[in-house]
DNA sequence: CTTACGGCCTGGGTGC
DNA sequence: TGCACCCAGGCCGTAA
């Protein structure tokens, strides 16, 4: 499950092996993960990369601008699920699943592999680019205390929905969320606006120490994760709660439980990591003595 | 507007 | 051996 680490190993990768080649020819095979497969076709031959940056999740390989064009273009990639981006001689057997091949002007090729198709991939304009990155979020390894708080801050939803929305923070899936939650020692079902400011610090040190370990040791491969190389990552030995319900707590020896938050799957500590208190049985009473809450005042628009 | 939730996409793994 | 089912992450529509 590629998040940022894995994303940020991936490009790390392909910055070794893409900037300054041609783009010879496009391939394709299953293309519905494809917004305009006809474009990346037509339009690539020719192109040449000029780098290639991590925004969010989103690999984003840069083009060079083409005489007379207004502006360049760019290929974004998003692994979705299972996306494998790898580059290696041209002339060596496809892996299962690879969909997407670009002959390069050395040799090799850059391949895109996604047993679920669950990823995305679009040959984006400068006005494309814009209207697919523009709505991401902080990056949270960029971000300083005071913003990454500032994001959280009287937000009413829970603190995980909020860590995986994509609009607030770019980059977080469910591995890196449960893992910095835990060891910030915050429940995911906390209502962000409870967390005190010593929380909030705490949380804002957790996912950015976390997020820098993870990219440090090539990311988490948990299922078919692999970097640019084909190689897997480390970061799935130290997963603190990922995966371990039912097996004990590195901190305090209790049990990890699973629960759905945010409609995933979530890891936590009930020890280390209290759950908010459950108000069902206050409003049960409520309702029965209150009928009806006072109307609210309404704003005149 | 904000938040919660269910459904959808696909196919590997699991359990019967 | 086969088969139904679950689940993954992102996105979208709907409802409160």
């Amino acid at each position: 499950m590629p998040e940022l680490p894995e994303v940020e190993t991936v490009v790390r990768g392909l910055r070794e092996a893409l900037p300054g080649r041609c783009i010879v020819s496009v391939r394709l095979g299953k293309t519905d993960f494809i917004d305009d497969p006809a474009a990346l076709e037509s339009d690539l031959p020719g192109n040449r990369i000029t780098g290639v940056r991590r925004h969010g999740k989103f690999v984003v390989v840069e083009l060079e601008a083409r005489a007379g064009a207004a502006a360049s273009a760019c290929l974004l990639v998003h692994l979705g699920m299972t996306g494998q981006l790898t580059t290696g001689r041209a002339d060596t057997p496809a892996a299962p699943h690879t969909h997407v091949f670009f002959a390069l002007d050395d040799g090799q090729e850059l391949r895109y592999t996604d047993i679920r198709r669950f990823g995305r991939m679009v040959l984006a304009s400068e006005g494309l680019r814009e209207r697919v990155l523009g709505p991401l979020g902080l990056d949270p390894v960029e971000a300083g205390e005071r913003d990454f708080c500032e994001r959280l801050r009287g937000r009413r939803a829970r603190i995980k929905a909020l860590l995986l929305d994509q609009r607030v923070f770019s980059g977080m899936g469910n591995i890196y969320t449960d893992e910095s939650l835990w060891r910030a020692r915050i429940h995911p079902k906390r209502i962000a606006a409870s967390l005190k400011e010593a929380e909030l610090a705490r949380l804002y040190r957790a996912v950015g120490d976390i997020l820098r370990e993870a990219i440090r040791l090539r990311g988490s491969s948990v299922s078919d994760y692999v970097d640019a190389k084909g190689e897997r990552g480390e970061y799935q030995m130290r997963h603190r709660v990922y995966q371990r319900n039912g097996r004990k707590c590195h901190r305090c020896g209790a049990l990890i439980r699973r629960v759905i938050v945010a409609g995933r799957s979530s890891y936590f500590c009930p020890r280390c990591q209290p759950a908010p208190r459950g108000r069902k049985r206050v409003r049960r009473q409520r309702q029965l003595k209150i009928k009806k809450a006072p109307a609210r005042m309404k704003k005149p628009a």
